[in-house]
DNA sequence: TATCTAGTTTATAATAATTCTAAACTAGAA
DNA sequence: TTCTAGTTTAGAATTATTATAAACTAGATA
């Protein structure tokens, strides 16, 4: 993940994905990758942090979009762990999660943390698309 | 999974975890438990399926309050896997899943299909409470 | 630079799944 | 048979998300 503190990169990846690189989801954009370590999150937590201090407002509506829209160019990384709402990841390498059921956050797995040495074939016709695994953690 | 006549068997099971058996709780006992395979159900297919042809009817809070107090009690298991909706299933054992994207639907995988040659120790003072696979299929 | 238009944002309404509420009902102990 | 805690139920409320449609804007073109 490059920090910068210009925006052309952004611009640029947003063009590249047919996305006009307006204020709104440029300053999305910079919240959500302008730093060292990826991070999961969910529509709710985002909304608030963009939201936070007396800047411009981005509806929440717009909010909803732009992480749809990311998600679709592949910048984030839909995580479906928790009950009734999605959590996004800005991690979108293959990896794996821990899912703390007392405090509801994922955690991060690298992908070599774990090996899987037999792996089921998909049923006929049908391709494997990804192949996540989640530990479930408690105290 | 046992198949019975008789509902003598849910009766107890319901008594031992404090939950009274009564005409829904045995009429969903016997949906679900009833056959000879494990399956994965919706709340919205449970209530279709219950509620179908002209016997008395439970009502939907019902189904919801059934299918928690079940899961709970460790009958059910909940599998999050698709995105506003929970999906139950009738195989409490541990093992892992096919989703496919496109049907929405779940399949088993044995336990032993998937073998893990390397797991990651979970975070200080926290215990796994499971670990599951889940691999997207698509056409 | 001014104009134009498709894409975007926004407030708000609508929807879907789930949970809550409180009154009526019932299992089963006494 | 009586009593009561547990259960069912219809309907309201809540929560997350998606849809709508009017106002706005990026940026291509004149
Ligand atoms: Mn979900
Ligand atoms: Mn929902
Ligand atoms: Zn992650
Ligand atoms: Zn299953």
């Amino acid at each position: 993940m490059i920090i910068s503190d210009n925006l052309k990169m952004y611009v640029q990846k947003l063009r590249s994905s047919n996305l006009r690189p307006t204020k709104q989801r440029l300053k999305i954009c910079k919240f959500l990758f302008d730093r060292k370590k990826t991070f999961h999150f969910t529509v709710e937590t985002l909304n608030k942090k963009i939201n936070k201090s007396g800047t411009s407002k981005v509806s929440l509506a717009t909010i909803y979009n732009t992480v749809e829209a990311f998600t679709s160019a592949g910048y984030l990384k839909e995580i479906l762990t928790s009950k009734n709402k999605s959590y996004y990841d800005t991690n979108i390498k293959s990896h794996h999660h821990f899912y703390d059921e007392g405090s509801k956050e994922l955690t991060d797995i690298h992908y070599s943390q774990i090996k899987l040495s037999k792996v089921p074939v998909p049923p006929k016709g049908k391709k494997i698309k990804n192949l996540e695994v989640v530990i479930r953690i408690q105290k």
